[in-house]
DNA sequence: TCAAAAGTGTTCTACTTACACCCATGC
DNA sequence: GCATGGGTGTAAGTAGAACACTTTTGA
């Protein structure tokens, strides 16, 4: 905030895009959202969906609209965050363009719906794009970003759940977990860990009976969005998040 | 990101400006530099320093200009990393303005040096602006958001260090998480578990002679930029962060 | 009765906390 | 000597890791 008058000259006006990453776990694997570009530059490349900041908007609502054009989920029933903006003056070709990245995490959504400018969107597993494919603009870090954002986020708010459609199992929920920081955890210790915080697992009272094996008791997500105490990865599982 | 061209009416430029939440921590005391706009709109009230981010200038470099501007040091001395942007459409009467806030740690910095555009520029206890004094645009919000990370910046990382001048005490490093946290700390445990993690402490050999007392070893940061293991603020310590 | 997953209990270890106590210095 | 922080030691309590074990279902 400078008393400089808004149209000085040096103060060039900027445009603000968001950008998201959309996060799911389908198929007991990690996956992220990414539509091909249909236009120049990056053309044919995949990329995050995103799109440009409207006026009388925040940059949350536009996170939102976004979200659900991209996926056609009703964006409130996910989890949704700011994670940074980005800014380098070259990221994108066509000008000064800076975008504030933001995370979704959901469960398994309907399907990746081709957005409203009818551009391709697919799931694909985060694992794959990390050793094979880059991304359009500096998405590839955004990407990094997000997921170890993600995976901190799991030992500290109760946001794993976003992943579960409910009700859910603590199985379920322990997937999550593994699938995210990519080690196994122990199921015993785990259950009583996540039971035993106040607030993150309320019991419907049903159960669900697999096709094998014992039934697990159904549980919604409680009104706790931190996790206390929280749910750390030991050393090994800190260090296999570094690759992946 | 979409294919829309750049000029296309419904995405509209947007004026981007970094606002800075400055801690130090002077006469046992949390402080942040205010500055007091000289200009309509919020004329004469307290406000973050900040200012407009220029033609080919990053986010993190326009902090850094900002910053050595206001307080006349060396950025690169002091911590500083990007919080989040602030978007709401009528956070700023001149228009859409969005800012991106960053929070900078440094030691006690030697005077809180007016500006280049001469504007007074004050040392504030925090807790004195929390309680009474309310800010220009949504300043105060920016400012608790940057306490509280702040504060748990202090938990998982080496930063405390930041505000600390080499060569520096157990002591006065433990002083720094007190006034930050707001509680007193066991004396003889801090010392265990700063010495004892990896990398964040090195002795220079030499001792500090105080007016009275036994002469403490003096130190400078060690490598390490994350604190493992965490130091975790209690749930009492917890709490009292809530207020201040 | 067997496989499989849910769920419980127990031991061992590591860490935190609280606090007693010693050390080195100026006065 | 004594006051004042610096610094070490230690016992009690707590939380996590590892793993043995029991339960409940479908086939």
């Amino acid at each position: 905030m400078t008393e400089t008058p808004i149209r000085a000259s040096k103060h060039a006006p900027i445009f603000v895009t968001v950008d998201l990453v959309i996060f799911t776990v389908r198929q007991d694997v990690l996956q992220v959202l990414l539509i091909e570009r249909g236009n120049e530059p990056y053309f044919g490349l995949p990329a995050l969906p995103g799109g440009y900041v409207r006026d009388g908007e925040t940059l949350d609502q536009a996170a939102l609209r976004e979200l659900s054009e991209e996926t056609g989920v009703d964006g409130r029933q996910l989890h949704l965050e700011q994670l940074r903006a980005y800014s380098e003056p070259e990221r994108d070709p066509r000008g000064r363009i800076i975008t504030v990245a933001y995370l979704a995490l959901g469960p398994d959504l309907p399907h990746p719906v081709a957005g409203t400018d009818a551009r391709a969107a697919h799931w694909t597993p985060v694992a794959s794009v990390l050793d094979r494919v880059s991304l359009a603009f500096d998405h590839s870090d955004i990407l990094c970003d997000a997921l170890e954002r993600a995976r901190s986020q799991l030992e500290y708010t109760t946001v794993a759940a976003a992943f579960c459609n409910e009700p859910f199992t603590v199985g379920d929920l322990r997937q999550i977990y593994e699938v995210v920081w990519g080690v196994p955890l122990d199921p015993s210790n785990f259950r009583r860990k996540v039971t035993h915080a106040e607030g993150f697992l309320v019991p419907t009272g049903e159960r669900r009976y697999p096709d094998i094996g014992r039934p697990a008791t159904l549980y919604r997500r409680g009104p706790a969005r931190l996790l206390v105490p929280p749910l750390l990865r030991s050393g090994e599982a800190a260090h296999a998040s570094l690759c992946l």
